[in-house]
DNA sequence: ATGAATTACGGACCCCGTAACGATA
DNA sequence: TATCGTTACGGGGTCCGTAATTCAT
């Protein structure tokens, strides 16, 4: 049989059309290239070339031969790769989540429940995270609702479990001369049409915030830290959540309204896989 | 990378447990497969083995490594069976034939027009031949009817190209003192309850006669000298065809007596994949 | 103490590169 | 004559088997 070398041999030569330039190309001399071709005819058994006293080239077996060799070292470099990813996800968690604050002292239980594992937290949309979840790309991904209950058919049991480990409000931060202040509560609706300075990264909220304000024009922002400036020398209205302003020193001239609509007031769900609950245990716990 | 050998060791592994029987299934010495299952692990790079200093067996990743080894060594078996089998079938026609006696001249017809190429004929009920045509199992198939025309889609040229070669006209073959031995014509129905002798190897004439006698009880018999035999000496009626009689010296004592049905009274079209018809030109030529 | 895997060591063989050769354009 | 493929040859490295070692049952 070939060994992996002579079959990228032997692919280059369908490439390249010479002997010389596979030799060139794998930076070894000329006599190994016209081994490994006379191999693989012995291998395969059958007629790969034609043949002049000074020329070669593929014949129909060659030309099938190659491209049959070129999959198998594709399909080669796959398997090795998959070995390799297995065993990366085994001594990993994933974790994906759709909360842009990092929800405090998380990332820190799930570490010391398996110190022995390194941990990668990743942002994302729900979406994308229910589809990492269900094709193993996550172990844990924390929701914006209860997969749990929303994907379970009638009685039986979902094959997800899920678990409420926190909650997050989307919040108006007003100028303090902004006509509607003073408000205790404010739905979305009462802005619409208003123009709103807006963090980019805001992730899962913004779809919310365009489908309930469809007549707002949206200034994105997506450096934190001048996007914090601009928070403080304008006058123009924007969001912020009760987390991130927990993290933050208050900002002077702005005050926080409450928002009613239950979309942007949400509990956060960390969630995984039924199968993988006896080993995740202790982060539930 | 792994020699094919080596890929052969770890799966033997996977499947004794032991080195050492690895080595004594493959007889060779234990070192080499200690060396080999070293190998295996420095080319996926990462551990697949639990050890002790006297015991080894395979972990989470081992038993993934092993089972996609595994399909690897089936990949390339089936890879290199497939460049062989290519090679055979450019050496190769393979007809397959819904006739029974083989039409006269045919064979050497074509083995005039590819002195070079091994002819392959063997029969086949229509179905199969038509499937083994499609999947290029077959280069040429005679059928008893024209697949050119029967498949064509309005308008649209067939897939397929036939030519009629010839007929094939089912008789019965009476004794002399049958009831219905005088008679010019008869259908199957007339015939219809009464017990016949069949030749097994009759192809796809015997669907057509159990459908249109469905009363009649056939005794079977598939060695041809027997058969033979049994017409001479008894006085079943039973079926031939115009052409094997052709190749009989008469048989006292019965009658052939011509079938109306035209089921029974078939045109064989050597029939090919229109995109073989250039190759195959000088066989309908 | 038997049987397992690993390590050590020596020799054979394989495989590669250099060089020479042959052929073709 | 320059280029390409094949053949010849010699040396180094690799790979295998034998033997010794270590550990466990």
């Amino acid at each position: 049989m070939l060994t992996y070398e002579e079959m990228q041999y032997f692919a280059a030569f369908a490439q390249y059309g010479t002997l010389t330039e596979v030799a060139e190309k794998y930076t070894i001399s000329q006599p190994t290239i016209t081994r490994a071709m006379k191999k693989a005819e012995e291998t395969f058994g059958v007629p790969l070339f034609n043949r002049t006293r000074n020329s070669i080239a593929l014949n129909d077996n060659g030309r099938l031969a190659a491209e049959e060799i070129r999959l198998l070292l594709k399909q080669t470099d796959e398997m090795v790769d998959r070995v390799r990813s297995y065993d990366r996800a085994s001594r990993t968690i994933s974790i994906g989540t759709a909360a842009v604050i990092e929800l405090p002292g998380l990332i820190s239980r799930i570490s010391r429940a398996f110190p022995q594992k390194a941990i990668v937290s990743e942002p994302g949309l729900p979406a994308d995270l229910e589809r990492g979840l269900t094709e193993d790309r996550y172990q844990l991904v924390i929701l914006p609702y209860d997969l749990s209950s929303k994907k379970g058919k009638k009685g039986q049991t979902s094959e997800f479990y899920a678990k409420a480990i926190g909650e997050e409000h989307l919040l108006f931060y007003l100028p303090v001369h902004h006509r509607l202040a003073r408000r205790k509560k404010l739905k979305l609706a009462d802005m619409n049409g208003e123009n709103m300075l807006l963090f980019s990264d805001i992730g899962f909220w913004s779809e919310i915030v365009h489908r309930k304000m469809p007549d707002s024009r949206v200034l994105m922002q997506n450096e934190r830290y001048t996007f914090r400036e601009l928070i403080e020398n304008s006058v123009l209205p924007c969001f912020v959540t009760d987390l991130s302003l927990k993290g933050m020193k208050d900002i002077t001239g702005r005050t926080a309204v409450q928002i009613t609509d239950p979309e942007v007031n949400v509990t956060y769900y960390l969630t995984c896989r039924r199968n993988m609950l006896y080993q995740l245990q202790a982060v539930f716990a």
